[in-house]
DNA sequence: CTGATATTTCGACAATCGTAGAAATATGAT
DNA sequence: ATCATATTTCTACGATTGTCGAAATATCAG
């Protein structure tokens, strides 16, 4: 991963609004979620959501797929794994370190 | 985590200058850097780089310590953890799931 | 082809952010 | 006390960001 593409994922979770979106779809799973759903939600008006969604999409984040009239989001845990690598890339100097609380913590199940 | 936790941290990491910052201290350890040690590393000037240091320091991931002259700067891995399980958080609906990476993924040793 | 639904693109404006020089503060050395 | 070193605070300015109404686009139904 570039600097450039994790500065943009960053920013693309650092806001209030992104934030619930991505972690709406994290919760979601593998079906994602509509836009509209999204929409209902948040309470956000159409086009300021368009405006986020599209920040994600952008970041690699998050991925669109159009499902006939309706567009479906999805978190993309691969693009988050990188970005969590990067950002803990050769730490400690090589050292056991607090890191491993990463593996004890279990976010997921 | 509160979410407007997570914006701040976030949103420090999510900058060039203080994302390189943070990465370097995770990489340190827990010795830490002395702001002049990050400012030669970085060619940053030394108003600028405060301004980051400030930021990464108010949204608590990165600490500060007086040692005689310098100011000595760490990366707080606890708080780097939190952010991570809160972005995570009950992630794909309680199923196994993608997220199972993080674990394999071994960033650190 | 017309109308309804789902969502995005455009545009303009206010608010926030990053930059870096200059001045201020803190500490240690002589 | 005086001076040098390490770092922060102040200040002003240009650049970027978030907001949301209105108009545009895409898809489906009748």
């Amino acid at each position: 991963m570039q600097s450039e593409q994790a500065v943009s994922a960053l920013a693309s979770l650092a806001q209030e609004h992104r934030l619930s979106i991505f972690r709406l779809l994290v919760q979601a799973g593998k079906d994602g979620l509509a836009a509209g759903a999204i929409a209902e939600q948040l309470g956000v008006p159409p086009s300021s959501l368009s405006f986020h969604l599209a920040h994600l999409t952008r970041s690699g984040l998050i991925s669109q797929e159009r499902q006939s009239r309706t567009l479906i989001y999805r978190a993309d845990y691969a693009a988050m794994n990188q970005l969590v690598a990067y950002l803990l890339e050769n730490c400690c100097a090589g050292n056991a370190c607090a890191v491993d609380l990463l593996v004890s913590q279990g976010a997921c199940k």
